[in-house]
DNA sequence: GCGTGGCATTAAGCCCCTCAA
DNA sequence: TTGAGGGGCTTAATGCCACGC
């Protein structure tokens, strides 16, 4: 992903966007909401430190004190009923990585059966269908279009049940067709196509998976996660998390060998403390010249 | 800050909004226009690798291909007028961060002079006066609040021309009470009340500051900023830049040992290596136990 | 399949004003 | 000075349908 020149803080945010969105699989509308609500979060805690005053809150974020009243008891109402805010949740949705297990559920299938069950095939059909599966799939049968839309739908609007009632968005042709989408773009499902009938979906996969391609963004989310968390508890508790920040200077020519040293250093460290039977404990770097 | 229980995306995303809006100063809706900037640059770049397929762009984000039309359009358009994407740029507003220079140009002030001009007043009430100004002053004259206003709106819409037409903002009251209002919350202009006149404001530092307190936050940025670039570098090109992710088990009481070692290591890592006129490297790292 | 067009609803980011406590 | 009410404009996130290719 490279991205147009910005700050520092856009750079993370169009990463986010990436992660979300690109590789997560969610909803375009699903991360606007996740940042306004992040936001709204962040208004909410000045409001009660501002003393609970309306309108200076909103002179902060340059918002309307009617609206930031709307805000407050947006999110009030939102804790209160034990619900959870319009976040992301998950670095993907839930109506993508359960979908697997719903349909393993609903359409169980076992050694020796037909695949396609509920339609009279031809054992001539059957055998064509067969013949275009690919290998290795789990123990699911096939679908036509109908119940993958039910599928889809079942989950789609169990997902939603987490958010308060005037949050949930109802389920809709648009919202099937962008989840189905989704699930053939990540290889979850696939499309077999027939000269003799509408069209079967076979399950490819026992669990969702993210696209695959893109590892650099999938591994940099990883890590960016981690260090934020034990950076986060650094700030909270500095006993137990140790944060190391050197800036120096290496002749270029020594640069590869001091890191190579440094990557010495650290393994042999850990090395030297790990105890099967301990606690567990991550060490997160990076090091390098900084353009 | 201490957020709602959410997914590690979330947590990021509190962060930023944490730092941009309460610490840095940015406007709600430019955090908004932020996260959605980002989102439509992700559409943006599926769209180019899709083929430039506005349906399926579309189906993958659930967006309708006419809005996707609209945002590539937006976005290509932006880039080639050479002018910036909405984004919020720097961690603090350009219309804060420059004020105090503005201010310095327009009103500058020679030690001898009254600082306040323009304006004639008995000397009792200059003396009233400048008995409640803040010691260690800023060479600049006091002002009353149509030259702070009109200050205010200057810097504005300087700063608003960097955007695409479409996109900039008009200035308004309510955005002149939001600026002027930030510039007191973080003390780099003080109201000055007088019982025989209008008010009048003081700068009282040379260069805007953020808020101070929150040092966790302020701290905590620039630490994932640089983490989080190092990495993108790392991604990039491994040659430059030491990735490095441990994890161990160490038994409880031997963490404070094992972390005080390792913190001595790297300092004596970065101390061997140092020589003045080397190229600038930067090691940031964090270990701990993670909850 | 796809692009394009139309039509509809609702929220919400913006602006301003007034009045009573 | 603040809360509460009024007024307003415009965008855009959702949805649907239909035509022609």
């Amino acid at each position: 992903m490279q991205c147009p020149n910005q700050g520092s803080f856009d750079q993370i945010m169009f990463f986010l966007a990436a992660r979300a969105m690109k590789i997560g699989g969610h909803r375009y509308g699903a991360f606007l909401d996740a940042a306004a609500t992040a936001a709204k979060y962040i208004i909410y805690t000045t409001y009660l430190e501002e003393n609970q005053n309306l309108r200076a809150t909103g002179h902060l974020y340059h918002i309307e004190p009617k609206r930031v009243k709307a805000i407050i008891e947006e999110i009030q109402q939102t804790l209160n009923n034990g619900k959870s805010l319009k976040t992301l949740g998950a670095e993907e949705p839930d109506y993508l990585t359960q979908f697997p297990y719903l349909w393993l559920g609903q359409y169980p299938w076992k050694p020796g059966q037909a695949r396609v069950q509920g339609i009279h095939l031809l054992p001539s059909e059957l055998q064509y269908i067969e013949q275009k599966l690919p290998g290795a799939l789990p123990d699911a049968q096939l679908i036509d279009e109908a119940q993958l839309m039910e599928l889809i739908e079942t989950l789609y609007l169990r997902s939603q049940t987490k958010l308060v009632n005037e949050d949930q968005l109802c389920f809709s042709e648009a919202m099937g067709e962008h989840i189905k989408r989704r699930l053939l773009h990540t290889g979850t499902i696939k499309k077999i196509e027939t000269p003799f009938s509408l069209p079967f979906y076979v399950l490819t996969r026992c669990s969702y998976t993210p696209v695959e391609k893109e590892e650099r963004l999938y591994a940099l989310s990883g890590d960016l996660v981690r260090f934020f968390q034990l950076m986060e508890q650094w700030a909270d508790n500095q006993q137990t998390v140790l944060r190391g920040l050197e800036e120096l200077d290496i002749p270029s020519e020594k640069i590869p060998v001091a890191l190579q040293e440094l990557d010495e250093l650290i393994r042999s460290w850990a090395d030297k403390y790990h105890q099967d039977d301990g606690e567990p404990v991550v060490l997160q770097m990076v090091a390098g010249k900084l353009f």
